[in-house]
DNA sequence: GTATTATTAGAGTATATACTCTAGTGAGTC
DNA sequence: GACTCACTAGAGTATATACTCTAATAATAC
């Protein structure tokens, strides 16, 4: 694997790992037994690292978010995009964490950053569009319908910080991606009053499944031995 | 005013103006004309000064969210809840900002914050008990409630962070307390659909307020001047 | 081979950051 | 006037951070 890749995947490994913010060039270096200098002839600086990786986040949540036009959009649908979602979170989860400060040093991610919400809000409001064309929801105006997914991208986008933040005292709140998808659950909440009674119940059935087990009681019980 | 009250005061202004990364302790004390040895002669640490001024922010917020027992619940009651929550979240809209790392860094502010949230999480359900017992809108199970009320905080806490970052090009997103109330526009969106036909229009109506002027095109204009 | 280019090491630098230490100052007390 | 004590100044420090520079080595082209 060429140096800059492996920078590229330290990087985003020690990102998520401890955050941008504790994370410095001289670590990343470290961390693959290379001389800053070598980081610093692949990268001109810490932000063009963080750039590159926000490409391929956008790129993965563009690619899970692709909808396709051609058919109908089914329960199974839906379900994909919620997982996939989450999964792209997990993956590049330092990226949200210090989303502002990251915007505020470098004005290309700021722009595409934007566009890219943009497009993750038209995405989430196709979504259901189709899911009352499939008679899944009952179909919504525009304004209710922008309003609602613009809601939903406030759960999903920060249901982690949530978790983290309202976990119990150990200092890295150790998560586990399956405490993260509990964020459908929430997302879920949302939908319940516009779904049909023909798939109601199926939906609320999907629903329980990702239920958070203990409400909150986490006091580092079985979570401490899986923490790194 | 006493230096100490000083220092807690210039430092909540920083840390809201350009964030609390951005901010050092010798930021402050230059800003207040006084030397780093005076600052650290009232606080121990930065840390010390960030847990003191999120004990003001929670004294204020449970201040607000302090539900009378002795009567019912008013449509205007609702709306005083939600204009003092975002209130209080313009007023110290720092802490949010860069609240995971506030919290690694501090034991005592992460147990702290950690019953803040779920004092706040049983405000607004009880709020929305509340409000079904005035028939403003329908009763809910217990944990639907329990997870409705989640989402209200999780779009309440989250609202400032997307305006940031969704916002046009502008380095330092230049917010107002209009736009950040427009999270109320979006927090009752998810009310909707539970509210009672009786009370549905002024609801409604109410949340009309509330509504974005213009949704997505707020490019530098009327924003440029009040921007500092 | 020789020339060129890509890659790397590693010491070094300018600046910043959180915080300390010493030496006071000034207002009140007896 | 001597003493106390809350308060303040300001220089200083250890460490970190992002990043640079030079020189050397490996890879490739001709």
């Amino acid at each position: 694997m060429k140096t800059r890749d492996k920078i590229l995947l330290s990087s985003l490994e020690l990102f998520n790992e401890r955050g941008e913010r504790n994370v410095t060039t001289n670590h990343i270096a470290a961390h693959l037994a290379i001389s800053p200098g070598n980081l610093y002839y692949h990268f001109r600086n810490k932000s063009d690292i963080i750039y590159e990786i926000f490409l391929e986040y956008e790129k993965l949540v563009d690619f899970y978010l692709d909808i396709p036009e051609d058919r109908a959009m089914t329960l199974d649908d839906m379900t994909f995009y919620l997982e996939s979602v989450f999964d792209g979170l997990w993956s590049y989860r330092f990226f949200h964490r210090d989303l502002e400060y990251l915007l505020d040093g470098d004005q290309r991610l700021r722009q595409d950053y934007r566009e890219f919400t943009n497009r993750c809000l038209a995405s989430i409001s196709r979504i259901f569009e189709k899911l009352a064309d499939a008679g899944i929801i009952e179909p919504q105006e525009d304004d209710l319908r922008a309003a609602m997914s613009l809601n939903v991208w406030l759960v999903i986008t920060n249901w982690m910080a949530f978790l983290k933040t309202a976990h119990a005292a150990e200092e890295s709140a150790c998560l586990t991606l399956t405490e993260l998808k509990q964020g459908i659950y929430q997302v879920l909440t949302l939908e319940i009053p516009y779904l049909t009674p023909a798939y109601r119940d199926q939906v609320m059935a999907l629903r329980e499944k990702y239920r958070p087990s203990l409400p909150e009681i986490n006091l580092a019980s079985e979570n401490a031995a899986s923490c790194k």
